[in-house]
Formats: C-alpha cells, sequence, structure tokens
DNA sequence: CCACCAAGTAATCATGCGTTGACATGGTCC
DNA sequence: GGACCATGTCAACGCATGATTACTTGGTGG
C-alpha cells in the first residue's frame, strides 16, 4: 500500500532523544510523503513510521497535521533560483528554467517543491501561501524578462509559471512522455524559444 | 464546509423512480466535486445529497466510489476541439488553446476537465487514463502544429500540453492573478507568441 | 388484481485516522 | 543522589466515511 518507506531513513541508529533530529526526520518524512501522495493520502502514522518516531510526537513537535504540513512547506527549498542569484536575462532565465524544471528530482527528496504547494490541504491560509510563492516566482520572471514594457507583460510572466507547474506536474504527477524522460540538454532548446516567443519585448 | 451544494441540484421536484436520470444527477454532482474537491475530499454522502439521491445508489450503480470516479471521468468532455474538428495550423491552435484555456467554466460544470484527471485516486489504473488522455492531446498539437520535421517536436507538442495543463490548475486550483481572471482575448496574443515560437519549423 | 422485480430507503458495520491524555524514561543541575 | 523537566511511549477515543444488508415502495405485465 502507501505505507512502504519512502525516505531511506529509519534504520539510522537508535535516535536518543535529540529533539532537533526528531523533528529533521518528521519533516524529512513529511515532505517526501506530502509531495509524493498529498495531504490527504499522507497518514501521520507512515510519516512518524518513516521517521523513526513515536506518532504522538508529531502533536508534541507541531501540533497537528496541519501544523506538519506548514512546517514541511516552510523548510521546502525555493522553486527558482537561490537566494539572490536569480537570473537577470532572458537567455539566463530560460536557462534556469531549464535546469529547474528538468530537475524531476529534487535534491532533498526525489519530488518536485511546487507539486507540494498543489497537494493542498484544502486550508485556505496553505492556499494563500502557494498563491504567494507563485506570484513572487511570477514577479522574478517578470524583472529578469527585462520587465518589458508591454501591457500584458504580467500576464506573460504568469504564463510562464504555469507553464513551470504544468511541466513539474506532468514530469513528476503525470509521467507522460518524452516529457517526463527528458534531461535539462533536451528542454534549454524549446524552452528557449518559448521564453524567447513569450517574453520579447512588442515590435511597436 | 465542503458540504455546501456544488451543483445547484437536488431542487428539482422527486425524480420518481428513474434509473437514467438518477445516473445522470450521480455523475454531475460526482463531476463536480471530484474536480472542485479532487478524489479524497470528495464524499459519496455530499455527491448523493448534491444528486438528492439516497448514498446507497452509488453502490448499486457504479459499485463503488471507484467505480464513481471512473464512471465521471468517463462521462467528462474531451479538452481541446470537439470530435474531428481539430484545429490544423498553428494559428488555429493557438486560438482554439486560448478559447479552452480561458475557459475557466467548462460548460457542463464549472470547472476545466483536466483538473479532474490531476485529482487522482491513486490507483494506477486511473493514471493511465490520463497518461493516454494527455497524450492524445499531445499528438493532435502535434498534428496541428504540421507535424515539424524537428527531432524534438515531439518533446515540444508535450510542453504545449504541459502549458495548458499549468494553467487549468493555475487558473483553477490557485487563483494566480491576473491569469486567473484573463480573457479569452487577454490570452490569445501571449499564447499565439508561445505557440508560434514553440512549434515554427527549425531554421535548418 | 396480483405477482414480480427494479428502484429507492434506512440503519448499521468496519475501519482508518487524527487526536489526546496519562504514563515512562533519561539526562542535568543543585 | 534526588528533583525536575524535556523527551519519548502507550493505549484509547471519537469521528468521518466507504461499504453493505435487510427492508420498502411502486409500477408494469400477465
Amino acid at each position: 500500500m502507501s505505507s512502504d518507506d519512502v525516505t531511506g531513513q529509519a534504520a539510522d541508529g537508535p535516535r536518543r532523544r535529540d529533539a532537533t533530529a526528531t523533528r529533521q526526520a518528521l519533516l524529512l518524512a513529511a515532505r517526501a510523503r506530502f509531495t509524493q501522495l498529498g495531504y490527504d493520502r499522507t497518514t501521520l502514522r507512515d510519516v512518524a513510521a518513516d521517521a523513526g518516531v513515536n506518532l504522538a510526537l508529531i502533536k508534541r513537535y507541531f501540533g497537528s497535521k496541519e501544523g506538519l504540513f506548514k512546517a514541511a512547506l516552510a523548510s521546502t527549498p525555493r522553486f527558482l533560483g537561490r537566494e539572490g542569484e536569480f537570473p537577470r536575462d532572458r537567455a539566463a532565465l530560460a536557462e534556469a528554467l531549464s535546469r529547474q524544471l528538468a530537475a524531476g528530482a529534487w535534491a532533498e527528496f526525489g519530488e518536485h517543491p511546487v507539486l507540494m504547494l498543489l497537494r493542498d490541504s484544502g486550508d485556505e491560509q496553505v492556499a494563500e501561501l502557494r498563491r504567494q510563492a507563485l506570484a513572487e516566482f511570477g514577479r522574478q520572471v517578470l524583472e529578469a524578462s527585462g520587465a518589458s514594457s508591454a501591457p500584458d507583460a504580467e500576464l506573460r510572466a504568469e504564463l510562464l509559471v504555469a507553464l513551470g507547474v504544468g511541466v513539474a506536474v506532468v514530469r513528476s504527477a503525470v509521467g507522460l512522455r518524452p516529457l517526463a524522460d527528458a534531461t535539462p540538454e533536451d528542454l534549454l532548446g524549446p524552452l528557449h524559444d518559448i521564453v524567447e516567443g513569450l517574453l520579447k519585448p512588442p515590435p511597436d
């Protein structure tokens, strides 16, 4: 069923009374479950089992399932670019996009963080978080596009966001081929054409 | 909570012993719930209530929740173009895409059918269904693109599929603005640029 | 009119899951 | 060494939900 371990944890020696390590283990397991299974199909019992930790500790450290979800969300790496080194021109943007979109396996847990945002908990607060995260992404894209003067520049930037979401979903959740198997190099050309076509300044 | 009626049904006069009408009412209600809430958050009791029908009838007509989901899926209109009139050139494709992507409200139930495909039941059979539906969409796009001779034509077509998925998700599930509020006219220009940029034949 | 069967109803079962509180344990500081 | 608190354990509760069963209703054909 869905109770197979997913993180490869729990084999560690007995983590003895280390609150921080326990928290981390729970977060790691939770991220894996939430991104792969979604909120509803993730059970606290499975998360606890993955982390090799007692179920009740989830309540202790995160209060509730919602709390765990939000904490896991907060501990998730950002979508594009590391802090402060966001691409500054269209070519670099296309490259960064292709790299990230192609990285079907995120460094820490084999899934794309965007997915976790989509596997929502039904909580409006989380929905707002997600909206903000994607809006922020859109803003960065807009900036990288050279803040095109087109009246619909914002819309165009968000279309690129939508593309990112779609590619992440199709690659990780749907497994559509050949997209799911494409390497960064495969994606670079097509993505460049999209970015170029979408963000080029209006002829005017 | 999530038990508010969503279809506006149930106010009809007492549907008296009409198996067909009962089935239809259930399908309609199920589609609405499944697309808006996803598989897990959709409860059979709510579906039955929306349809104004007894809970046990779901078992009678569809066997199980899975059965209902698959039936609802099968009763869902296709994504792009009506039977046989799929766009045949890039311009028409861009237009059809924009129309469909912009139609946040699908004719029959206020949601996009792609979403239902994404709100999976965890069932592998459904996942396969979804993959096939999207692959078919990709094939149609490929064809409409003039079957570009580029070696990565297939990949490019699937990127357009991913865009469709992403836009549907962002519009309906995320509510990112201004994308979520964009009208077909708003989307036409940008989408045209994307389609043009992505599907134009290679310079060779 | 009666028998029969599809259509519909009501009540209940079984189970998984989030949550909770009472208890055990070990390390640390006086 | 003993008190004390953070850490971790155990067992259970309550609830929502999918499934199921026994029963009722009504219309239709003979």
